[in-house]
DNA sequence: TAGCTACGTGCTATTTA
DNA sequence: AAATAGCACGTAG
């Protein structure tokens, strides 16, 4: 019997025996979810013809002498046009290892993988919708045909929202779920409060092992395809986990009960992996995130609010914690209600948003897991190396051989005509060509974007136009061109983005050429109100005070408009000099910035962020409190006369000169040049400082 | 398993005149 | 004392 239908891949996992690598994958169907096996008969890596004898000799080195690893003539060969040979092993592992001999040994390795015709029906190079055909056996179906896209088709997934409470030591208190057309609460006993009129399921549990016993239990039965909640991994898996291991109870969240696998990351410290056979794992957060929704803060609260327009009653996490701690100890049933209430609003969120067709959308183009963001070079992998095999190349190592092969974007310079090959650079120097042939300027880019000067102020209206036509003269150029030359259809659309009303580009500290990847503009909205836009410059950056922030919006702003600025710039000085005098410590001199190593690890050089945070952990050890910076972390710091000084543990008076030659003066001073000014003389004669 | 290059700036440590 | 190397961080795209 063959059974023969189409599905949504939800998850994949290998599995490595000696008789070969098998992969088991887990769909959803119209007809509920499918396990599917298939074996993988052989690895692959690419070798260049001419080495095999040197290959060989490491092959026959081998112990065992390589019998089992055999080579075949391809019709493939790489950039250079050099013939491949495949070189075939039963085991994925085999070949993995077999390949940092080969490398070692000096010889060329591409693409060390599955073999391609596999690929191309499963992991990463099948997308996520597949027509499927094969033979069901005890636990599951075997795939003995092949597997197909099935492109348009989406199933209907089963959702379930699962939120946990515990205590402020982390102890776990309840586990609520929502979904599968369920509502359940589990508490641990003894019973409390008034449990009356309940509109959700609510029991109790003797232990803590119950609880995770239960929660088992409930998957099982009502078998979702999805498990969703906010932070779901990093907080509520991260927690059941914990408890399960120490109670010595398997976490089940997977399909046929299997256990729940977790993964550290392997450099981020307290960044953790979720996956379960069969089941998407989606946090909320990571998934809106990752479809470009942007909130100020990603508190469910705070989300909620935004988008549903109503939130929780309380947002104060202290009285938050407090009044799970009172609830727990006088009325359970009260603090089931807020548990699935959190539930409730994260699977009111994914649905306002769309989150998972969304989800799914991009899992049919990318060929990743709908739970996974990022990936974008596996994504690109996916559908690049199919076209290029399809065309007889294999793909080239980066980092080996000729050097630079594949630049990354191209930042132009207003420094120098260079010889630029590559062809994203090349389309770039013509797009300028052809932009100058009309006229006009160009005066940056970076990668894929041209800035153009049109000469003077013009009118919206005028410049859009003007953006347009030249927009639609390039690309109908790039159209006859490509057809006439290589007989391809263009891709290439440049589009008319912003006209900039005003817009400036620093120079580089002390010399002439422009700062590339800095610069500001102001804008016109449809409206006809005025924003200004700033890239790069210290006002989006993260380490530099919001002192010196707030100094630079206002000032472009003045410049910008052609208002006044030089009293504004004195009176800001005065105002810092004052408050300094008077020994204030005012919120703006505050930097922020991130440790992104051990603080043990800095040895070379000590950074005035280091070293602050160095003295917030000596005054830690001192009043015998934890250490808070040892492991990466945020320092805040303010600059002193007696050098960096973290908040928690500054004494000396402020380093008002500081702030004013390196936060201010230097803001000043990449704009004043262009209106005939400086920092310094202007502000001369008022301190007598420079 | 967990993305990549290009770039500027401030600062410290080290070398050079 | 001044110039230079290069570390550390955060950003553009």
């Amino acid at each position: 019997m063959v059974v023969s239908r189409q599905g949504f891949i939800l998850t994949r996992h290998w599995r490595e025996s000696p008789q070969g690598t098998e992969v088991t994958f887990w769909l959803a169907t119209d007809e509920g979810p499918v396990c599917l096996r298939l074996p993988i008969q052989s690895s692959v890596a690419f070798v260049p013809v001419e080495q095999r004898e040197r290959a060989e000799a490491v092959l026959a080195a081998e112990p065992g002498g390589g019998k089992r690893v055999e080579f075949r003539e391809l019709s493939l060969c790489d950039f250079h046009h050099r013939p491949v040979l495949g070189l075939y092993c039963r085991q994925y592992r085999q070949l993995v290892k077999l390949e940092g001999r080969l490398k070692e040994a000096g010889v060329a390795v591409y693409e060390a993988d599955i073999r391609p015709p596999d690929r191309y029906r499963m992991e990463r190079f099948i997308t996520a919708p597949v027509w499927f055909q094969g033979t069901p056996d005890g636990s599951g179906v075997r795939v003995d045909a092949q597997l197909k896209p099935a492109l348009d088709y989406r199933p209907r997934l089963q959702l379930v929202s699962l939120d946990i409470e515990t205590s402020a030591r982390g102890e776990l208190y309840s586990i609520a779920l929502e979904g599968c057309g369920q509502r359940q609460v589990y508490m641990l006993g003894p019973p409390n409060g008034d449990a009356e009129g309940l509109d959700f399921q609510l029991d109790y549990c003797h232990d803590r092992a119950e609880l995770i016993e239960r929660l088992n239990h409930w998957v099982a039965a009502h078998d979702p395809d999805a498990i969703i909640g906010w932070n779901l991994v990093q907080f509520d898996l991260r927690l059941l986990h914990e408890h399960a291991q120490r109670m010595g109870v398997v976490l089940r969240l997977g399909r046929d009960g299997a256990e729940m696998e977790w993964r550290a990351h392997g450099h981020q410290p307290n960044h953790f992996f979720a996956s379960a056979a069969g089941r998407l794992i989606i946090d909320g957060i990571e998934a809106l995130r990752s479809a470009t929704w942007c909130f100020s803060s990603f508190s469910l609260e705070n989300v909620a609010r935004t988008l549903l327009g109503e939130g929780k009653a309380i947002d104060n996490p202290y009285q938050r914690l407090d009044d799970i701690l009172r609830m727990f100890a006088e009325d359970k049933p009260a603090m089931a209600c807020y548990n699935l209430k959190d539930c409730e609003l994260v699977t009111r969120i994914f649905a306002e948003t769309d989150l998972l067709s969304f989800l799914l959308e991009r899992a049919s183009v990318t060929g990743m897991p709908a739970d996974r963001s990022g990936g974008s070079v596996a994504a690109f992998t996916h559908l690049y190396l199919p076209r290029m095999h399809h065309l007889g190349f294999v793909a080239p190592n980066l980092g080996e051989g000729e050097g630079a092969e594949s630049p990354g974007g191209f930042v132009m310079d207003s420094r120098l005509a260079s010889s630029i090959t590559m062809r994203g650079h090349e389309i770039m120097q013509t797009t300028r060509e052809l932009i100058e042939v009309d006229g006009y300027r160009v005066i940056y880019g970076d990668t894929d974007s041209t800035f153009v000067w049109l000469g003077g102020a013009h009118s919206e209206a005028r410049a859009t136009a003007i953006g347009r036509r030249l927009v639609a003269r390039v690309n109908a150029w790039w159209r006859y061109h490509l057809a006439r030359e290589y007989r391809l259809e263009s891709a290439l659309e440049l589009q008319f983005e912003t006209h900039f009303r005003r817009f400036l580009m620093p120079t580089i500290r002390g010399a002439e050429a422009g700062s590339k990847k800095r610069y500001a503009g102001l804008v016109r909205d449809e409206d006809g109100s005025e924003r200004l836009v700033f890239k790069g410059l210290e006002t989006v950056r993260t380490d530099w005070t919001p002192l010196a922030k707030t100094f630079q919006q206002e000032l472009y702003r003045r410049v910008f408009l052609g208002e006044p600025y030089r009293d504004y710039v004195r009176g800001y000085v005065q105002d810092v000099v004052q408050r300094g005098l008077a020994g204030e410590v005012d919120e703006r001199l505050v930097y922020r910035k991130r440790l992104r190593r051990r603080l043990d690890d800095y040895r070379r050089h000590v950074p005035p962020h280091v070293r602050a945070a160095r003295l917030a952990d000596q005054l830690n050890d001192r009043l015998g409190r934890p250490r808070q910076y040892q492991h990466g972390g945020w320092i805040r710091y303010v600059m002193t006369v007696a050098g960096p000084e973290p908040l928690e543990a500054r004494h000396s008076a402020i380093d008002t000169e500081h702030y004013l030659t390196r936060q201010l003066q230097p803001v000043a001073d990449a704009i004043l040049p262009f209106v005939g000014d400086d920092f310094a003389t202007l502000i001369d004669r008022q301190l007598g400082l420079f």
